[in-house]
DNA sequence: ACGCCTGCTATACGTAGGTATAGTCTGCTT
DNA sequence: AAGCAGACTATACCTACGTATAGCAGGCGT
């Protein structure tokens, strides 16, 4: 059950887009070229132009196609809570698009929605926490998310260090038992923690 | 007191290099021209070519300059721990570089010694564990390994999310209380790990 | 039947950028 | 002094690629 394509996606237009973000995902925004992409749909270089107009708007129609499809899976997914934090899982034919995206740099929206998502996820584990945390909300969030999507932005060297692709269910397993370890198991004692914050207030160095 | 330059570094040829350092960081290895490149270090593009011999080459005597300095560093900061697993604070002017080095995908030995240590230092923080992990050590390793460098590789977007730029003394420290939360603060509890592991053995769907 | 919008192709243009070559200058050896 | 080596520049070349233009076919309204 891979996300289905709606019939109506087999236009010449469609399969441009699609052909982009395969070819984008693959090889990064600059290296992707709109002959190769133009080959792969099967359509003349010419016609990606007469659709979209220019690379960088071809980009942003892939980037909208890809919130949207997003915004669907999440909402037939309802609201069950990123066991793991493992936003891997549900990208697919996407993951190394969005990997791109946000290591090239040009994802912050999406990023920033994975911030005010988790801000609100954590306002809500926090209640049965002894005292508040001494960092600001929206930071916490912010490098919590960061961590989250590590593995797909850095899939390439997690897949060498597990041995398996991170798309293959191995892999899942695999991926997915470690968060559930590390986020199971602290590295750090709330002692030690305090110990670190106190040099810092200390030393500032 | 930031890496010092030897003073031998001021022929043209260490300029070039680092110039190349610089313009990769800040540009990726794509976008990074190497016109470009000898503007910075003033000199003429053949000169370039003329010590370097290609593109290609000049990256790979940037990645062994990196590795070498980093092995300087690393000696020279002793065997400490690494607190909160923050790889940002000591990389200074090469911050930029490894992050592309890293999503680019050519960084594959750097990233294979970090999982390597990481390993090692697992398996050292292991001992006192009633029971052991269920996930082969080197995963565990490299799925943490990414995580620590998350920050670095996104920074750029978790920039945003902090509102400070990461190299400031701001962004450090919100960002090393953040990671000291998040590492002495376990998202999920054994029992919600336990019962995640359990629906994986149970509905590999 | 006629025009015309739309999807589509073929071809051409301009430029950026990696690479190659030839030549200049400086300093050192013999 | 002669001459050689290495650092360095200027210039040229060639390819890849984004973009622009012109033209063709076919369905559709009138």
């Amino acid at each position: 059950m891979t996300t289905a394509p709606d019939p109506a996606d087999l236009t010449a237009r469609a399969r441009i887009r699609d052909a982009a973000l395969r070819h984008i995902g693959e090889h990064g925004y600059e290296r992707a070229t709109i002959r190769g992409i133009a080959e792969t749909a099967g359509v003349s270089p010419g016609l990606v132009r007469h659709h979209y107009g220019s690379k960088q708007a071809l980009r942003e129609a892939c980037d909208e196609h890809l919130t949207k499809t997003m915004h669907r899976l999440h909402e037939q997914a309802g609201q069950r809570p990123p066991v793991g934090f493992n936003p891997v899982a549900v990208m697919g034919p996407y993951r190394r698009y969005l990997a791109r995206a946000l290591s090239e740099g040009w994802a912050t929206p999406f990023f920033d929605e994975m911030v005010r998502v988790g801000e609100r996820w954590l306002a809500e584990a926090d209640q049965d926490r002894p005292e508040p945390p001494d960092v600001d909300p929206r930071t916490r969030a912010a490098v919590l998310a960061a961590m989250a999507l590590a593995p797909t932005v850095l899939s390439q060297l997690v897949e060498r260090g597990m041995g398996a692709a991170i798309d293959s269910a191995e892999g899942q397993d695999k991926l997915l038992r470690a968060l559930l370890d590390i986020h199971s198991h602290s590295l750090l004692t709330p002692e030690e923690a305090a110990r670190a914050r106190a040099a810092l207030e200390g030393a500032p160095s």
